[in-house]
RNA sequence: GGGCCCGUGGCCAAGCCAGGACAAGGCGGCAGCCUUCUAAGCUGCAAAUCGUGGGUUCAAAUCCCACCGGGCCCGCCA
């Protein structure tokens, strides 16, 4: 399986939405490697669009030194440059010369490709902190050059369903599929619209292409997992590509052109790809008055750089009011990261989020730290029993809390599957939380350590250490810190 | 104009696809619980015409229709 995820313009930082993608695609990823499947997951780096040209443009205007994280820095400048352009019709002049060289693959285009390495190299930092991996970087620029995009058009040349635009369209091809709207590929000046670029990486992705990519190691991430990119000094590799089921996951205002993608496939005779075609749409990320815009810079005080750095600065506070003892910034990082992972996964990706901070960062009941807290504690009493748990015996309880914690530790299996077989990571998360309530509500009522009988003692530490085995396994998945102590 | 998604206590939200017993859970509010395994916890109370109106059914938050409110799509933008 190939999971295509977060894709960000290599032109900015991620914002709280584009943490909500990349969340997203990881936990689905995760949840659907425990199910057994073998995934790739791509994050895929468009050099050669607008974006990347106007942030050129920018950037050769730019005055002052860099201040902070190369994707912050870029982010700004291309907001205050959207500001100029408005009034300035020189400037689109330019960005229109760049965006023809990037096309036509000039020299401009390599500075693109240094442009967007290092912001991509600034983005991983984030994503590397949110425990998001990668297994592949996939650049448009490598696509276009490597003659793929001309070598589907040629294919699609040969069926019934691109034809020649006319009247206002002329110049135009058009994909033009029997009982659904049509979609203009190549445009008359004869580049091709981001759709087409979509849909020739969508049958790479399948294996359905003669051109093939080079590759080579990018970077290794934080678990030590290594991260390969596409590369035209690369070596070919098998190991990519070629997939039985694709999932993009993009935003749900893309479903017409993820739609036109996975019905490209079907024209092409293609009927099994379009069949295993997944768009897993999600709605944004807001703020209560305006959506985030790059252009107009809403997006700024929202990186996923800012909201984990303020989750974890709030766990240090309230750290800092209890006794301390425990490592400090370790416990407070993995805190924060788990608040914000959690957020993101636990409200249906179909539903809109308006971002609040006390929600977005919630230490309470129903979120990432309780479920962590809940971990902890249950590792706490595992450590002071010491040594290995005895007993094979049926276990002896009496109370309804340890039944009803026995009953959630039961439903894990179905929790997963149903997760990864709708795509729902919200249904784990909802899971986890469920299970740290009855584990809380466990421990509150059944002393362990000193339960009254040997017998009972050794049942409850069984009991204590299967939920520490469940919740820490569903933690993994969801990609929340596990941590001992806090 | 055509299409898609959302609408559940003051706020967030599960359940809807596979219709059934008093509609989870959390935040906030109120009242309690720390010489005992970490109070990021636990207990109790108040708070819901499940957007509105029809229909199907023995039974509807859940299925069907219409309408209202919010968001999105229908570009030679991405």
């Amino acid at each position: 399986m190939i999971i295509e995820h977060t894709s960000v313009n290599p032109t900015k930082p991620l914002h709280i939405g584009h943490g909500r993608n990349a969340v997203l695609g990881d936990t689905v990823a995760r949840l659907l490697r425990e199910r057994g499947y073998t995934v790739e997951v791509h994050n895929y780096i468009d050099d050669l669009g607008r974006q990347m040209a106007e942030t050129l443009v920018a950037l050769s205007e730019a005055r002052g030194r860099m201040r902070g994280k190369f994707d912050h820095h870029l982010g700004r400048l291309y907001a205050e440059f959207h500001q100029r352009l408005e009034t300035s019709p020189e400037l689109e002049e330019r960005v229109r010369e760049v965006l023809r060289g990037l096309e036509r693959g000039e020299r401009v285009a390599e500075e693109a490709r240094r442009v967007a390495e290092r912001c991509v190299r600034a983005n991983l930092q984030t994503t590397d902190r949110l425990g998001v991996s990668y297994d592949l970087l996939v650049w448009e620029s490598d696509l276009v050059r490597s003659g793929l995009l001309q070598e589907v058009l040629e294919r699609f040349k040969a069926t019934p369903y691109l034809v020649r635009g006319e009247g206002e369209k002329l110049g135009t091809w058009i994909l033009r599929l029997p009982g659904e709207e049509e979609k203009v590929l190549i445009r008359s000046d004869g580049t091709a619209v981001y759709t087409a670029r979509d849909i020739a990486y969508q049958l790479w992705k399948f294996g359905c292409t003669r051109a093939s990519l080079r590759f080579r190691f990018h970077s290794r991430r934080r678990d030590g997992t290594r991260t390969y990119t596409t590369s035209q000094r690369g070596r070919v590799m098998k190991r990519f590509g070629g997939a039985d089921v694709v999932i993009n996951v993009v935003g749900a205002e893309q479903k017409f052109p993820q739609r036109v993608v996975s019905l490209a496939l079907k024209a092409l005779g293609l009927e099994r790809q379009f069949e295993n075609s997944h768009h897993l749409a999600y709605e944004h990320v807001r703020l209560p008055e305006e959506r985030f815009s790059g252009r107009r810079g809403t997006w700024m005080g929202f990186t996923v750089d800012e909201v984990v750095e303020e989750a974890v600065s709030r766990v240090e506070r309230l750290m800092g009011e209890r006794s301390a003892g425990t490592p400090l910034r370790r416990v407070s990082e993995g805190v924060g990261v788990g608040a914000v992972r959690f957020s993101l996964l636990s409200t249906s990706p179909e539903k809109e989020i308006v971002f609040k901070w006390e929600e977005a960062l919630d230490l309470d009941r129903n979120s990432g730290p309780a479920v962590q807290y809940s971990y902890a504690r249950a590792c706490s009493i595992l450590r002071k029993a010491g040594g290995r748990i005895k007993g094979t015996l049926p276990p002896v309880f009496k109370l309804g809390e340890e039944k009803e914690l026995l009953k959630q530790l039961a439903q894990y299996p179905e929790a997963v599957r149903l997760a990864a077989e709708r795509k729902q990571p919200s249904l784990l998360a909802r899971y986890a939380a469920e299970l740290s309530l009855r584990f809380n509500k466990f421990y509150e009522v059944a002393p362990v350590l000193e339960a009254e009988t040997e017998e009972l003692r050794v049942s409850r530490l069984r009991l204590v250490r299967g939920t520490k085995v469940v919740l820490g396994n569903a933690m993994r998945l969801l990609g929340i810190p596990l941590l001992e102590r806090m």
